[in-house]
DNA sequence: CACAATTGTGGGTAACTGTGGGGAAATTTG
DNA sequence: CAAATTTCCCCACAGTTACCCACAATTGTG
């Protein structure tokens, strides 16, 4: 399983070109085959999945329960936008101008590593949803250690 | 479990890199691969974990539900800016530019073992820090103990 | 106390990383 | 079907990183 984390300030060329952090590349399994599925993710930014972390998401994807809405929702708003990508020789994929559209993205992107999958920001979305949720961090933060140091 | 204790006054180079003072590596587990992992503390200071504990913490995030908007932002905060770094041949880890900048941290650093991990401090915001709290000190402790001893 | 091993610090260099662009092949469009 | 556009593979290059070696100071040991 993977463990991405960190974040890095990288640019996208004219051609739709974006480089895989080395820090993150180094987490990629073998079995992912150099490829990478990259979708719409929540909130005004895409989600990039290594191949094999992909179709254990369809798995579980298949699992859920076509009569629950929010199933049904979250189903939808992944598989729709979905492309598969292939490295290049630099280690790069390439996004699809619809998808750099739906996240606002133009030539420079935050990319987060966000444990089993890499997410991709126009940096300007992402400063202002980070302030957005200022507040909510010290209460989820506290259910969550707490939980772990108990 | 990791047990780290001490202050230690140590340097950093213009590479970046920092020692682990040995008497806190003879405290890291094997499990840790001689990985640690580099991240924002509370306070102007960062938080270095042997990888084994790290993963403790980073279990905990993953049972958090990635449809819950406020997991989602809790997560992305926590991992962006954790960074991996592997001891080098003389036992240093490199630590990235900026989280360096973040903590005020040139070319001096007072380095102290709390218990599962290491804390990384500019030697005068630590004084600072230190003397900020000097009088809370002992209602803290009385507290802690008291707490201890029932 | 003498000697060996370990520890903390520094620097050189080869390999890798991030970024850009050119041109052939494939695809789309009028 | 020809022209225009997009996609993919290759080359280039500056900046950074990781790995190696070096060495003085400290610590541990018989």
């Amino acid at each position: 399983m993977s463990s991405f984390k960190g974040s890095y300030d990288y640019s996208i060329d004219n051609k739709g070109r974006m480089n895989i952090p080395a820090k993150l590349r180094k987490y990629v399994s073998p079995d992912a085959n150099d490829t990478f599925v990259i979708t719409r993710g929540f909130e005004k930014c895409l989600f990039v999945y290594p191949q094999d972390e992909w179709n254990q998401l369809e798995n579980s994807i298949r699992a859920l329960s076509p009569t629950n809405p929010q199933h049904r929702f979250f189903m939808r708003v992944l598989l729709q936008q979905a492309v598969e990508s292939q490295l290049d020789g630099q280690s790069r994929i390439t996004i699809p101008k619809d998808l750099l559209q739906f996240a606002s993205i133009e030539d420079e992107v935050t990319i987060l590593g966000v444990l089993e999958h890499i997410e991709v920001w126009n940096p300007k979305e992402y400063k202002q949803y980070l302030a957005s949720q200022e507040n909510s961090y010290e209460s989820v933060a506290q259910t969550v250690l707490q939980k772990k140091e108990m």
